[in-house]
DNA sequence: TGTCATGTGTACTACATAGTACACACTCGG
DNA sequence: CCGAGTGTGTACTATGTAGTACACATGACA
């Protein structure tokens, strides 16, 4: 599933009980235009920037980081912690890369819990 | 310290026993113009790509991961781990932002011995 | 004293990113 | 049957990225 096909699912299914989910209406509030975002839901440009990809995300309540994953971005925010302290963040992510989901949950539950 | 002035040190520090450090032999090897690597290390121009970083890194025997985040930039090798699982990812980055450093070492060994 | 290597200034460029602006065709309710 | 709202095609643009090409001034040294 591509960025664009993703959103535009969401944004047809959102419409489904509400009509102000057209592409126009949605490409207004995100502040965009019409003719842009219709080329973006169809894969026919690249995905937009992290800042509307972000706005996109609220509009259809949706999780940024996901979209942004789907759009082949990483998030600003989540680059600026790494690069604080590069090599440790670059060994512990290729550590991590094969290991299963629960693993990871279970760091994340540990870490804050604090129990360490 | 920033990008440019790090890796002029770092040369001039290798040119002290081996004259083939010069500015101008350096970026033959590393493929690039002269006057080009010459405004980088003065932070005239900003960084060059992910790529170059690296054939820099490797020429000046420097850790690429932390001359990528001196240049600002995450290696796009990172940024796929990160893509695979974003939530999971973006969770666990947030959580260790604000870990100390033998913390985030300690999960590395863990992982790596596979205790779990 | 010339020449060789050094670092640097200036000008230019190709390509990617992130969109805008406007016209067009369709369709559906009143 | 018409007008409002819908999605889309085409053309264009501003800014950023990642450099190249060439000329110039300096200093060492043989």
């Amino acid at each position: 599933m591509t960025f664009g096909s993703h959103i535009r699912e969401r944004r047809e299914a959102l419409r489904g009980d509400d009509p102000s989910f057209s592409l126009r209406q949605v490409a207004q509030r995100v502040g965009i235009e019409p003719a842009y975002l219709s080329k973006v839901e169809r894969g026919q440009v690249a995905p937009p920037s992290e800042a509307t990809i972000r706005r996109i995300a609220a509009e259809l309540s949706e999780e940024p980081d996901l979209l942004l994953a789907m759009a082949g971005k990483v998030s600003r925010e989540l680059q600026e912690i790494i690069m604080r302290r590069p090599q440790l963040f670059a060994e512990l992510l290729r550590q991590l890369r094969r290991a299963p989901d629960h693993a990871l949950l279970r760091i994340v539950r540990e870490v804050r819990d604090g129990d360490w």
